[in-house]
DNA sequence: GCAAATAGTTAGCCGTGCAAACAGTTCGTG
DNA sequence: CACGAACTGTTTGCACGGCTAACTATTTGC
């Protein structure tokens, strides 16, 4: 139950352990990357960073993208006013529903992003040549399999 | 070369390519736990968790702590402060150099430090609960591969 | 047609991050 | 040994990210 540690590799490995396993390499990941994006010139904060992510899927409401960030309204009113200040979103009321106010990405903003995530990319990756091309293969299953269990089902804003 | 995309479980895999889905895997987690760790009446942020989680490993100085967090060194500082300020920190200066502040988990620092962990690995073990045992198995083998890679070697600091 | 619910913004607070400037300590070299 | 250079932290001042509370503007429902 709750406290054993199973080792990997012989016997079971419960959810909690695989885990504790998974937020240590995630942290070790963020560590760098968030480092990495506030020196950049286009400096960014990784919840920025999700919002254009999800803008650039499709158009959406201030609500949408605070419930898909897990942030409250008012912060990402204002994490919208800079990202338009800055050029890289637009913001307009919606027509059917004059309370909602929509954003969408400028081609700026898409630029901005994709460069953002290409240097991300590139960052990570030095580290990923590391790996074997099996290993490689291994790690990209297993992402996928993450991608599958971590995202709420049903739920337009994920 | 750059640009070229392969799909997984056929051909090769670049490092490009695995460190996109990486990060979209990190980004998803990391969301979900640094909103949890806001929530939290023990509210704390990330580079805050990575800190202490550095200082259990053992005492260090605050210019080690800066550049495993790669923050700046008044960064650091201000943190602590905060850190020491609640209690779960003890800072003293060093007998051999009396330029280097030193730095101690205290018996509550690790009590709350313990409870954040077991939290978020509750939280993320929920999601993780959807998958298979061995989904699991392959899952650890990955971090722990990953864990290899990631970390910078013959650094102390990490 | 009017109260209640919904959607955003504004105001005010605290925490996190940086660079620049400062202060104390150790090192190195004449 | 003495003094300047290098190293280690802190302070200051700024910008931004996050929250709650309070407010405005719309829509919905009875």
């Amino acid at each position: 139950m709750a406290g054993v540690r199973k080792e990997a590799g012989s016997g079971g490995v419960d959810a909690g352990t695989a885990a504790h396993e998974l937020l240590f390499v995630v942290m070790l990941v963020m560590r760098t990357v968030a480092a990495d994006m506030r020196r950049s010139p286009d400096a960014l904060a990784p919840t920025q960073m999700g919002a254009l992510m999800k803008v650039a899927m499709g158009p959406c409401s201030m609500s949408s993208l605070a419930r898909h960030q897990f942030v409250s309204l008012p912060t990402i009113s204002k994490s919208v006013d800079m990202l338009v200040r800055r050029g890289w979103l637009e913001r307009w009321v919606d027509k059917h529903d004059r309370r909602q106010t929509m954003v969408r990405l400028t081609a700026e903003g898409r630029r901005v992003l994709n460069d953002i995530k290409k240097r991300n990319q590139k960052l990570v990756g030095q580290s990923l040549s590391g790996l074997t091309a099996p290993e490689r293969e291994q790690l990209v299953a297993v992402t996928r399999m993450l991608s599958r269990v971590l995202v709420p089902p049903g739920d337009d804003d994920f």
